[in-house]
DNA sequence: CAAATTTATGAAAACGGTTGCATTTATTTA
DNA sequence: TAAATAAATGCAACCGTTTTCATAAATTTG
């Protein structure tokens, strides 16, 4: 079998309570035992067993990653791999691994969930989404388990929890502005899932827009999309399809592909007779033709910043609860023009 | 503290063995115990530890994802969360983890590699890529640790290792034959990284395929590009600014995607002026325009294969190893016609 | 120089499970 | 009905660490 402690202990005419120290680099050993077991453990080439060790120390240097549920679809969303990038080279700064959940439904994100707080798998989670009525958050909570939450939580007392977000009000303001000064007075809005917090805030932002604009809100002009293949193809024809039928579009940018396809199909024109701008702009937005403006909303540093949130709550654990708002960025590009 | 299996006899008034059975559907346990023991391990709401199972029975139910020592760039390709969810819907199936490496230089993934292994943190590994000169085959093969290879082993014996793999040469012939027989003879071929196998392979089938048409193989119709930003566009420059520029392009996608814009840019149409066809068919490449004709490679189901051959290993780990070639399927769009 | 400290190390008890073997009890066999 | 067998359960060792506490050796102190 494989070399263990007891082995290097032997080799090194120690006991295992010393090679441990010389491990942990206890101050408590003199320099010529620390040598002889270092020079032991060199020769049997030995490396700690990763679970006797988290079982001794109750600590596993792992952090969960819990996607949605749809993970199975939503790997297909740049927005995860992406945040992934950042959780990623955040967590190996202090060499942290990574633990993903593979749950396809509700049911089985939540004992994935419940098993890894409890069967002390890992150390902390991070939530990659938040939903209305999420079950996640009040269980974590419960448990008072450390989690940081990627997106605003929908519960009593938010400034409670550990979160990193983006202000999804404001951009969800900025891009309806940005359509407005365009001239734009029908502005059409393409939601995905409509219990994703996310979406509500950025229409509570397009409401908000409109109002100060004093433009009226038609309900026509707002459309969520299902998930699956041809969602967003669906949303548009949908949209366009009402007796006035908008002359901007405002969502997602996987969304926006899609339409900018079927436009293509129907010959119209962007952006001179159809203004679009996305949310996220992800690496391959500025890609499309034409490369579409886009909301900015910092993806990897959405990563970087719940891991280092994390790490934060970890290191101690008994402070107030603190929360991050990463900046975003109006990227113009070319599907946006004024209206004639 | 948490609740462990010795609450849970004593709540069920037997020993920590009999828990230990029923928790393993042992058949030695009488129906009456079995369920007082299961009324207890719900009464408490016990789950037993994982790094106390893990060290007992020598098994982690974790599988270690090996991503290229640039994955911190490379998350940025879709190949990569596509086969990972490919990976991770068979995994959970048979409700085994998955452990993420998160190494951002060789010597750094090497490390990892050797933790996983020697640390037994996880019960088997999936190497995500294959290059030339690689160390970790080697050293995974001399530790008999059970692993598969997601591409071609360039080793001695390669019928000695487990892996899943597409016909690349295959794949580079077929593209190029289906070129010359649109009638072009000026065909460029643009690929990454030159110490990829697949790159490899790619190109060979390509010669192969211009061998058989008589057409000579022009060295200044092949171009590395840098993985880095950009790198596309600058190939294509490079490719297009020889004497007797290509009529026609083979590009991965990603690339193929940088190469529209920049065809945009430069006034030449596709497909009129430049024929273009991209290697797999990301999901994202129907919606480029125009839509690019791509050989699809089966991306989800490389991740299903490599999944399923590790359990295969794992089940029964002294059998040969065996290999998988995984379909590919050339998807006609709009980025190829017949040169006139 | 003996007593009091300090320093370096070892023995053994956790951590939370699994499992081989022994033991008790229930059932079958002659 | 006693002996043999099978079924159900418990005891204790083990997986590979860490860590508390005790102890021996070295050093300082009065």
């Amino acid at each position: 079998m494989a070399v263990t402690i007891k082995d290097v202990a032997i080799a090194a005419n120690v006991a295992t309570s010393t090679v441990s120290r010389v491990l942990a680099n206890s101050s408590k050993i003199s320099p010529e035992t620390a040598r002889r077991v270092r020079k032991a453990i060199d020769d049997l080439n030995y490396h700690p067993n990763h679970h006797a060790r988290s079982l001794a120390n109750n600590s596993t240097k792992t952090i969960g990653l819990i996607m949605p549920s749809s993970a199975h679809v939503s790997f297909q969303n740049p927005f995860f791999p992406e945040v992934i990038r950042g959780i990623s080279t955040e967590a190996h700064k202090k060499n942290y691994g990574l633990y993903l959940s593979t749950g396809q439904t509700d049911e089985e994100v939540y004992e994935e969930v419940k098993q890894m707080v409890v069967e002390k798998r890992v150390d902390g989670i991070i939530l990659l989404f938040s939903l209305q009525n999420d079950q996640l958050i009040p269980f974590l909570m419960e448990e008072d388990f450390p989690f940081v939450l990627l997106g605003r939580p929908a519960v009593d007392h938010p400034e409670q929890v550990w979160y990193v977000n983006n202000d999804n009000v404001r951009t969800g303001r900025l891009v309806t502005e940005y359509l407005t000064l365009l001239k734009h007075e029908r502005i059409g809005l393409i939601l995905n899932r409509s219990d994703a917090i996310v979406t509500h805030d950025r229409m509570q932002g397009y409401r908000e827009a409109l109002e100060r604009s004093n433009l009226p809100i038609n309900d026509d002009y707002i459309v969520h999309y299902a998930d699956h293949e041809n969602g967003g193809k669906d949303a548009f024809i949908e949209i366009m399809s009402v007796p006035d039928p908008p002359t901007a579009l405002i969502a997602e940018d996987l969304v926006v592909f899609d339409v900018l396809r079927t436009v293509q199909d129907l010959g119209i024109r962007v952006p001179e007779e159809l203004s679009i701008v996305g949310f996220n702009n992800y690496m391959i937005s500025e890609l499309a033709s034409p490369p579409m403006t886009s909301i900015d909303i910092n993806i990897f540093e959405l990563g970087v910043q719940s891991m280092a949130l994390l790490f934060d709550r970890l290191e101690n654990p008994n402070q107030d609860a603190k929360q991050r708002i990463v900046p975003h960025e109006l990227i113009r590009r070319s599907s946006c023009s004024r209206l004639k």
